[in-house]
DNA sequence: GGGGAGAATATTGTATACAAATGCCTCAGG
DNA sequence: CCTGAGGCATTTGTATACAATATTCTCCCC
């Protein structure tokens, strides 16, 4: 953790995460440099690095700003990641070992813990997600399947779209989650592809679902379709 | 183009895909830099980018080296390509418009020319073989698509691979091209997928067939498998 | 009133200096 | 000979100043 670029990187990622900074919001690298108390070298490297998570585009003047989301986006995003890691799945179910999938159970375990509460615990339904397919990727045992699918999986934010998500829809997460451990207990890589592809797909639908007829953000470039929130993907 | 920023991107770039900086080697930003003959500030601009792209790792300490390629890692590559490049081949049959498939013929019409001299002209093949590409990632219309295969499908390089290749094996590249404009002017997204899978992973064979049995270049980490060159992909 | 040239302003790009951290080498102790 | 602590050399991180470039505003001319 090299302290100041890492901080202002979490810090603006925060920042446009939560929606303090709206979508089309110009990014001034000195300003930026005063709101997270570093100078604006550190800004430029976490500039750089949020623009390789597709959080922020610049335009060909070199100007930096948060980026858009429509809805036709999300669902490119959903679609890549459905592909990507339901290869990942069909890897991983090739090369579980029985540590991983320990791993894989332990995981889902607390995602029932989690959604079993009387008041579903989100916070750390998301934490046991995460580690769920974090493992996966893992044992996927691609660098590049990691790297390309890193931007598109990390849930930071989620919190704004899981909070919407109901207890039924949580319990099918956790119960397609199952699922995916049963193919891989029969190191089935078919299989596993194909519940991952329907896990990734439904997450959209749910997500779509839970914003369909949503206040639209004054928006300001060229997307494409509806604007959407800024936020990343859930499963 | 902010000049000494890409300039030193461009050239470091070079340097490891030409072989100057062999697979292991230490970049010095200070060396860098006087090479280039810019200050630091931007060959680490240069660096971040590069490490995106998967040329350089980085260790936990932040000491930059030319990115390992071992056999395993290319068929990684090769694997994710044909995954996202087919799907974006589907993508691109249904929305294929009269002017983007006129752009494809001449393209590839371009590759014919470039395979039909006494000699190959294979930069002539290259530059008509990554006009085809980049048209189809175009038409396919989904910026991330672009964003996740724009360091897969890149090939400056590929000229060490490339030279390789058999008259045979250019010829049949543009035939699959011919076959993947069929199946673009018929709209059909399946047969695309199919074609572009098929292409691409019959490139794999050839480079790695090209590969087989040349001599590893002295290894410096944790490459799983056997060594490969470092290069990119071609098709 | 519209449009454009040009200055004023704001923003990003680059270089340099210095601070912090890492790695390497030496040498003492066992 | 091995081990590890310490200091020296190297490398990266950060801040700042200045240069280059883009944007905005103003004012003049049509």
């Amino acid at each position: 953790m090299s302290r100041a670029g890492d901080r202002a990187y979490v810090a603006i990622r925060n920042m446009i995460l939560s929606g303090e900074l709206p979508a089309g919001t110009q990014l001034g690298e000195e300003a930026l440099a005063e709101k997270c108390g570093v100078s604006r070298t550190p800004v430029r490297d976490a500039l750089r690095r949020l623009e390789a998570d597709m959080l922020v585009v610049r335009t060909d003047t070199q100007r930096s700003f948060v980026a858009e989301w429509s809805l036709d986006d999300v669902r490119d995003a959903f679609d890549l990641r459905a592909m990507l890691e339901s290869f990942a799945a069909r890897r991983a179910a090739e090369r579980m070992t029985p540590d991983s999938l320990a791993r894989l159970r332990h995981a889902n375990a607390r995602i029932a813990q989690a959604i079993a509460l009387p008041r579903p615990d989100i916070a750390l339904f998301l934490e046991g997600n995460r580690e769920f397919h974090a493992a996966i990727l893992e044992v996927a045992g691609s660098r590049r399947l990691v790297a390309q699918l890193g931007a598109l999986v990390e849930q930071p934010v989620v919190w704004r779209t899981a909070h919407h998500y109901g207890p039924d829809a949580l319990h099918r997460s956790w119960s397609e989650h199952e699922e995916l451990i049963a193919a891989f207990a029969r190191g089935d890589g078919a299989w596993a592809q194909a519940i991952m592809a329907s896990h990734i797909l439904r997450a959209y639908h749910a997500y779509a679902d839970a914003h369909r007829g949503m206040a639209s953000q004054p928006s300001f470039g060229k997307a494409r379709g509806e604007p959407a929130f800024a936020l990343k993907a859930m499963a």
